[in-house]
DNA sequence: TATTGTTATACTCTATAACTATA
DNA sequence: TATAGTTATAGAGTATAACAATA
């Protein structure tokens, strides 16, 4: 996102002449599926900027967090990214003392990942408002509405 | 994407101890959200594979055909995305011939962008494709379910 | 033989800052 | 003054291929 974003323009150029047509776009599921993604990750950075932590970076360390111990090669797959990925990703995270790599007592090939004593006080304090976060955004559906969503969007991944 | 995810292991080192535990993950709508769409963006990337079009770049391309003459600025705006970034982007498009820069006749500084004759060709052949494959996904939902689906998606962006 | 982690390397995507030409 | 497009530059993020250590 650019920063100047920020500052919205009223009017473009376009707009002289032509309102922006959306066209095609809306009728395709992707788009609206897009959409809510980039605004529920959108206000979610807000919440976690002061971390320095991106929303799928939360859903990593939350899964190292739930995981302690599990290799590189597991987070690897349980990501669907590439070990040589994960190894960059893991030095990004150690870097900010968020992860450590300790020896894996089974496999001397391994290392058994863990969050950091500060990357476990990061999360104490950011999955409260994540949660109280996706609360408010969910409070806009009722409780059947809510499930629903969960249930359709589950159906669309194939489950 | 990994090259080795098509050969899938049963079981990894953490499962020979203990099964991948999800934990707070599957709570967050934000997890259902990304997983919805990986799952349909990945189905998308085969019929685009051939064209060489990302899912990403088929929704600009879109834009674009739905709005021939608007300038680099104008999709900026439309897709959040700083001015330097666009003339990366569209430089990408033109050396594939998909898009052409035309003097604007309205505005000396501006490009009026187009698809070319090969981008709309492209887009011809494309789009009905893309739109059979919304299709076979939508019909795993009832009809209902299916604007349902939208409705909630909407009412997540903010609309 | 297969797997784990690593390195070297490369490519895409994105952004900031500074520039120019227009408006 | 403000905007459109560009360039130089940089930083994520991702992948492939080849390697040593270990299973």
């Amino acid at each position: 996102m650019p920063a100047e974003a920020t500052i919205k323009r009223i009017d473009s150029h376009l707009s002289r002449r032509a309102k922006l047509q959306k066209g095609l776009l809306p009728g395709l599921l992707g788009s609206h599926l897009h959409r809510a993604e980039q605004a529920l990750f959108g206000r979610m950075q807000r919440i976690l900027a002061g971390h320095g932590i991106t929303p799928s970076e939360f859903g990593i360390l939350l899964l190292i967090n739930d995981n302690p111990g599990f290799s590189q090669s597991d987070l690897g797959r349980a990501i669907n990214a590439d070990r040589s990925t994960v190894v960059a990703l893991i030095d990004r995270f150690e870097s900010r003392k968020l992860v450590q790599r300790q020896p894996s007592p089974y496999d001397r090939r391994s290392h058994a990942l863990r969050l950091t004593e500060a990357g476990q006080k990061a999360m104490r304090d950011l999955v409260p408002q994540v949660q109280k976060h996706e609360q408010e955004i969910l409070s806009r559906l009722t409780v059947d509405e809510q499930t629903q969503l969960i249930d359709l969007l589950n159906k669309i991944s194939g489950e």
